[in-house]
DNA sequence: GAGCATTTGTCCGTATGTATT
DNA sequence: CAATACATACGGACAAATGCT
């Protein structure tokens, strides 16, 4: 009787129930752990954590072990401009935003016709990292055409954040006024500056702001943020109550 | 020299980059044919047809074989209200939706917020599939309140399109108002519901459509859609050109 | 820094189950 | 019913990353 074929289907049930009353980031059970406790082999044992692993509930690490996962609702809204820092830490996390490096190049394709502005015009382009717990969970490139904010490096080293800048050096009032969202394979750079093992899809939000007085695009960004950390919820229209 | 310990990513790159240039739906070769073409045992080649299949690129059907796999994008912005029928046909696939059953029910919690009414309040609950050429690619509900359209279930009968009965037998004019998109892993009565082999996220689209003139809420819906058949893109704000 | 145990990653070969054709 | 192809599973082996000593 018994093995009807999906054994590492009824263990990671198992798994899952007990994992729902752990707290996030705690250790579960490893590969060899398994084999133990529900007398199979290792390759039932891995299918069992690969499952759980594809239901986001669980994140492993070679060499280190399984342990919960719970992804970060970032909800992006007409009314809601999410910032990193307040929605990783309203959910008990700690953010961590750090700036890879600033130069000036001619605007490719993309940027620029997202900023109205003709392809080759100087801007700034910024390139973060962005951290859930020490967790590398997001990338992204910022465009800035300079001639809005020419000394863009050296105000960067006073103040972390780019909003401020834009605000007090550049003088003008960022607002999001475009954004999309999808989901995507990410091509090879993106996996390896995300650090990902395997890959997976992962959301990519773009976005354009302007200034709130004169409706001129003063900034756009194209981020990559890894879908098992964070699940990204897009609310469109506002006639809901 | 050789192995590295990524046998099976190298496979993978050589087959995806081989993918690219056959047409959708095409045979993939199978775990077998790479054991002899790659000289790997099945545990690299199955690895290898695996990681395509996470990339979305391939599609694996027990019995049947691996196949060329692409996503059809599925836009949803302010302006736009995409058809199913429309969008799936404009990809150069074969659209089809089917009617599982109409009832009429106590509104639960979530649509009677939704549609602005009191719990318990009848309803016309409507569950559909929508495929993609033969593919079960996406479930729905939706609710109606009784009071828009009192004899839904016979006028469904006569005409395919819900939209049509609403405008035609409920003489109202629905629009969009409201929509929310994310990306979950479904419960288990979806998973099978979407003869789903492995359990891997879904997107979830739900939305609210009210009357153009009244602007009273005629009817919202939930839909689940398989990521791995569709690449939903979220446009928010109206500032781009 | 070097060394070691732990844990997951990769891979082999083989066997059997199950769905499709 | 038979052949094909993917799914599940066993057991063993070594690689690679991590964390600690």
């Amino acid at each position: 009787m018994t093995s009807r074929g999906t054994r590492y289907l009824d263990i990671a049930e198992q798994l899952a129930t007990e994992l729902a009353d752990l707290p996030t980031g705690a250790r579960v059970a490893g590969e060899h752990d398994i084999t133990l406790r529900f007398g199979v082999g290792r390759a039932a044992a891995r299918a069992a954590l690969q499952e759980l692993e594809r239901r986001l509930l669980v994140r492993r690490i070679q060499g280190a072990g399984t342990f919960v996962n719970r992804r970060i609702d970032y909800v992006i809204s007409h009314d809601r401009r999410p910032s990193w820092h307040e929605t990783i830490a309203a959910a008990g996390a700690q953010p961590r935003t750090v700036v890879l490096g600033v130069d000036v190049v001619a605007l490719p394709e993309e940027p620029a016709a997202l900023l109205d502005l003709p392809l080759g015009t100087p801007a700034h382009r910024l390139r973060r990292q962005s951290y859930i717990d020490d967790l590398l969970a997001a990338t992204s490139h910022e465009w800035i055409p300079v001639a809005t904010v020419p000394e863009l490096g050296a105000a960067l080293h006073a103040a972390e954040s780019v909003d401020l800048v834009l605000r007090q050096v550049g003088r003008v009032q960022p607002v999001r006024s475009w954004s999309r969202v999808s989901l995507d394979v990410p091509p090879v750079d993106v996996i390896v500056g995300l650090r990902m093992e395997s890959t997976a899809p992962v959301w990519l939000v773009e976005s354009l702001s302007r200034d709130a007085e004169t409706g001129l695009p003063v900034m756009c960004s194209s981020s990559w943020m890894r879908a098992d950390a964070l699940r990204v919820v897009v609310e469109l229209g506002e006639g809901r109550g």
